[in-house]
DNA sequence: CTATATTAGTTTCATTCGTAACTAATTGCA
DNA sequence: TGCAATTAGTTACGAATGAAACTAATATAG
């Protein structure tokens, strides 16, 4: 019979949440580093390219939901991008408040040569994993994903 | 044959270290929740009373070191404890720079209540998974945190 | 010894971030 | 129509964060 963990302390070495927490930062931390300098290019502001560099003329709500970055995030990524040359906004005839955003030639040349390193990164993470090990991981990813952690917040 | 994904987009939805990301913040941020309002407790403050709650008298450096924070982000939690008198400490008599640092009577009581609510969470996710599963979780966790992300940074 | 280097921890400063308040445009409904 | 409610995005502001400079104490080399 399995014992839950019922003590009085918590280790934090094996505390999932804190586990979770030291591993993305560093894996995030690595990756933005690979492009960061080289490109003048925060994470907020490459997440909001990488959404666009796959999928172009989103508004910014748009861009949010796919990010899970919140707007106000948004907002000051895509003006530092526009500032910079990056992106192009034009807006709606339909609807004048609502931008429709995608990455200027600059800014998809930029996309092209950033994805390499991303992905690289990723690689040299999964590469340490077996076959079946990453469907395990894929698989339990989708799991945690689901996970409903609040009582409830309509 | 499995093609490895070698396209010139990338899908955030699918990129490890997103997801990872995006998880991680979002089970932090609920837990956080958990203690905050009600304790007037910040993440960071958390980690330090979490570490020195199992293990006593450490200190601000071996603090910073289990818990994987920066020592300027010790020192101000560290203060922030002190003031609102969660922690104790005294410096060393053979090494008058080096603090050591303890829960006090507060911080204790404080400690064992938030303990439950912490690990809550943490079964809240674990219990979704099978026995199975949350070994396979464990060793990817195991597998993850022994990777070299950087070049060499001597 | 004494000058230099190193270490523990703090302070400072500039940037980032999140929340709330705001503006402008659109929708809905009376 | 016309006015309240909603939505898209921005701005303002205080708190959190990180990097670098700093202070005090200790260790080390000559």
């Amino acid at each position: 019979m399995t014992m839950k963990n019922n003590e009085n302390t918590l280790h934090l070495g094996e505390f999932l949440p804190y586990r979770l927490s030291v591993l993305s930062n560093r894996i995030s931390r690595a990756i933005a580093d690979g492009y960061e300098e080289q490109f003048q290019l925060t994470l907020p502001e490459w997440r909001v390219m990488a959404v666009l560099g796959g999928e172009p003329d989103l508004s910014a709500a748009q861009v949010a939901e796919r990010t899970a970055m919140d707007k106000v995030a948004v907002s000051r990524a895509v003006n530092k991008l526009l500032e910079s040359g990056r992106l192009e906004r034009h807006f709606s005839p339909e609807d004048k408040r609502r931008s429709v955003l995608a990455l200027s030639e600059e800014g998809q040349k930029i996309y092209r040569e950033v994805i390499p390193i991303a992905l690289g990164y990723e690689s040299k993470i999964l590469d340490k994993l077996s076959e079946p090990e990453k469907l395990t991981l894929m698989s339990l990813l989708n799991k945690l994903e689901d996970i409903q952690l609040h009582a409830d917040e309509n």
